[in-house]
DNA sequence: ACTTTATTGAGAATGATTCTCAAGTAACTT
DNA sequence: AAGTTACTTGAGAATCATTCTCAATAAAGT
């Protein structure tokens, strides 16, 4: 899917629920996909802003809350007191490796792992509806100072 | 090993840094073993002043935060924007599986996913130093209402 | 353009956690 | 047992991320 294809996607996904596209919004959307990393909402509120567009914080937060609802962006707990959050279309489903000494995050994907979970909530008779799997660890880079 | 031992076992690692063994600190580590769940400052802070010990939400952080540096305790993030605290100690290691819905928190541990992440970690020759696996479900009980 | 209704930004409010600091207390010394 | 030193404590202030409030603004339909 293109960028525009999925922007359009999203002002589709927003008009369905009576909501309105607005610049704001937009741009929030198009930070994370020009961004793959793991971005904060501080992040994204200087670019938007150093881009000379009149946004708050608080709609930053409020559109990203859409944007995972309607299943454009994940958030995620690095464990450092605030959330992150990343694209969701386009990629792949991955968890992340977290260095706790310099703060790089590094996804990973396991087939197995995926499995295993799904089969451990059959056995419960539990609907899963996600998960979060993260491995703190000292990277290489680390390691050898 | 008996609670008591625990106990003496924390007594023996404060003072092996300097530190000093307190009524509070003890008894914060009291309250975890009283209480295998998962829980968070404000319990812990409601059941010592409950059995009238003057304690204040700040010594509670201090100290758990001892208890995890101390590899007593094991702190989680269970998405609802605190922590919680368990006991570490004589508990083999497990993950949760919470309901998003009425917030049980249900504990399990696979060996096969256990040995993957070191072979993932391994294999980037990071070095693991823990990690945070949690399921979010619609429990059994939630699904029928 | 006009109307309706959702959205926005600013700043206040919240909630969890951390910090500050004077008063208190553990533990060592005598 | 009393004195000394250094770590701890509680109270409340401070902080930080996030959410809320509300009057002003701007989509989208007519």
């Amino acid at each position: 899917m293109t960028r525009k294809q999925i922007i359009n996607k999203f002002k589709k996904a927003i008009r369905n629920e009576q909501l309105k596209v607005t610049p704001q919004r937009v741009a929030v959307l198009d930070d994370l996909m020009d961004h793959p990393g793991h971005r904060e909402c501080d992040e994204i509120f200087d670019d938007l802003r150093a881009n000379d567009m009149k946004v708050s914080r608080a709609t930053i937060y409020r559109t990203l809350d859409l944007l995972v609802k309607y299943g454009f962006a994940k958030k995620l707990n690095t464990g450092e007191g605030r959330s992150r959050f990343e694209n969701r279309i386009d990629t792949h489903h991955h968890d992340h490796i977290i260095c706790n000494k310099c703060g790089t995050i590094t996804e990973f994907c396991n087939d197995e792992i995926e499995k295993i979970q799904i089969d451990i909530c059959n056995d419960m008779d539990a609907q899963i509806v996600g998960h979060e799997h993260q491995l703190f660890v000292i990277c290489a880079d680390c390691r050898n100072n």
